[in-house]
This record gives C-alpha cells, structure tokens and sequence, in this order.
DNA sequence: CTATGTGTTGAT
DNA sequence: TCAACACATAGG
C-alpha cells in the first residue's frame, strides 16, 4: 500500500486529536479531479453536467492526476484547466495526443482511462499516424541510422530462452498485440519467418509461431543462431522494434545498447511531466 | 474479505 | 463544478 512517494501533508488543522475517532481524515489530494480512497490509492473523476464521471483508481496519485488531465482534455477541449502541462498543438507529440483524442468518443477515452489502457492505445496510434505521415510526406527513404523507430516492446530472456531449447518465448500479451497470427489457420501452425534488423544493420530470420502444447507464442528457427552470436545470457534485455514508416521494419537488439526514441527527430523519449510510475508490465515511458 | 465506485452534501 | 465523506456493493 503506501508509496512511499506519496507525500504525507497532513491537514495542520487536524492536529493531534482523534484519539477517539479513530478514522483519522483522508488524505486530500494536491491534485484536481484526484480524490483519495480508504486504502491508500486515489480515484480520479470529472464532471459533466452535473454528473461525476468515473475515471477509475490508480496506486500513484501522480497517475490519477494524469488520468484526469486526459479526460479534462477530451471533455473540454485546450482550454481545459489541467494538473500538468496539457498537449499543446504546437508540437508533433502534442498534436498527436490530440488527434488522438478528438478520434475516440468520451466514453472510450474513460474506458480507456478506468481500464489502464490509454498509454497502449495512444502508442499504438502513434504507429498508425506515423506510418499514414509518412505516406503522405513526400520524404527521401531513410537510411538505417535516421529511421524512424518506436519500441515495441522488452522482455528479460530466461535461462529457457537461451538454452538448449532453441526458442524464445514471446509473452502472449506483446505477440498477440505485435505479432498476430491468425489463429486456427495454417499461418498460426507452421508459423511465419519474420526478418528483424540489429543494431550492426544485420538482418535475422526467425520463424514465428503458436505451440497450442504451452500455448506460447515462440520465436524458433534462427533464434539459436541469434543467442549464440550477441553471447546472450539469462537476464539480459532483448528489444524488439518497429520503424514507424510505411515499411514497417522490425528491429531487435540488445536492451542495454539504449538506442534514442525518435519520432521524426522529434526525441519522444522523455518523461512528460510529473512523476513516475510503478504499476505492472505497460504503463512504460512511450 | 477488500477495493471500487456511488449517494449525497456543502462549498465555491 | 468540485471534493469530502459515508457506505453500498462489485468482485475475487
């Protein structure tokens, strides 16, 4: 329970009684549209006529905070009075956070909101706008080093994954949403071969598919040859990525050779403002 | 049982 | 519109 980042500014005017009352007061949150609940996380809500609109609970408070901000900013338009800096129009990620708001109805923003979701679906319209960008742009082909890239996603190889088995599990949750295959059909039993570039510009083939035995979704021939070469070894990071162009490219390498996230030039990995967060697997920087 | 979200009220 | 507070009830 208690994030130690949550700061606790007890009210001065509640001194030192409530010996009695043991209910000492919620803490009141800093924030707007942010409101405390009994075990420690916060709610967010906003109203729209008359009515309190729901926005779902959250462990930080900065969080909350943020989920307020974004339905502020669909409900209201700009001109909506906001926790933190709002997206502005002025800059590619503001207008992109734009777009993607004004092409989702209120409910599905509060949907997304009370379910967690809203990072994933505002990444994975990024992906989408980029690519459709790019279409229209009359822009040269970009080489290796300039392309347009967006990270996937990580995962932490097991022993397994670099073991005698010659095969990486992709967790469910990243492949379905990255990698889909079309279940049932013979594309999700024989698998499809992918082409991923690394770092070195160097192109690797790896087929890809469903083991109905573990219900995993696996990386197999060619991975081996990939463990073997980059030495990899329980723990390390592996990164799979995604050139935001038409072409879709797939790129993987190793976590620690922290390549910049850019988008258009436009360096996008860097914290919006606020704090940070804690919650499981998703809620990552992009 | 706990966590979430609503009913409700008084304030701004 | 807003948040404080109490508490019903959703959900594991």
């Amino acid at each position: 329970m208690g994030s130690g980042a949550a700061s606790v500014v007890l009210d001065s005017t509640l001194g030192e009684e409530s010996a009695a009352g043991r209910n000492s007061k919620l803490p009141s949150s800093r924030y707007k549209g942010v409101v405390p609940q009994p075990n420690g996380r916060w709610g967010a809500q906003i109203y729209e006529r008359h009515q309190r609109v729901w926005l779902g609970t959250f462990a930080d408070e900065v969080e909350a905070a943020r989920a307020y901000d974004v339905a502020a900013q669909r409900f209201r338009g700009g001109d909506a009075v906001t926790n933190f800096a709002p997206s502005s129009a002025g800059d590619e990620e503001g207008a992109l956070v734009l777009d993607f708001l004004a092409a989702h109805s209120k409910a599905e923003i509060v949907d997304m909101l009370r379910n967690h979701t809203y990072q994933d679906e505002l990444r994975q319209s990024k992906r989408a706008g980029a690519s459709a960008a790019a279409f229209g742009g009359c822009r040269r082909a970009l080489s290796y080093h300039e392309t347009a890239r967006e990270m996937l996603f990580e995962k932490e190889v097991t022993p397994s994954d670099v073991g005698k088995l010659n095969r990486l599990v992709i967790p469910k949750q990243h492949a379905e949403k990255h990698f889909p295959l079309r279940s049932g059909t013979e594309e999700a039993c024989k698998g499809v071969l992918l082409n991923f570039e690394d770092a070195g510009g160097r192109v690797w083939r790896f087929r890809y598919s469903y083991w109905n035995s573990s219900q995993s979704y696996v990386l197999t021939k060619g991975w081996i040859r990939f463990v073997k070469e980059k030495n990899l070894k329980p723990g390390d990071v592996i990164r799979f990525w995604q050139s935001t162009g038409p072409e879709k490219q797939l790129y993987i390498d190793r976590g620690d050779a922290q390549s910049p996230v850019r988008l258009f030039g436009v360096n996008i990995s860097e914290r919006q403002e606020g704090g940070e967060r804690s919650q499981g697997g998703d809620g990552s920087v992009l």
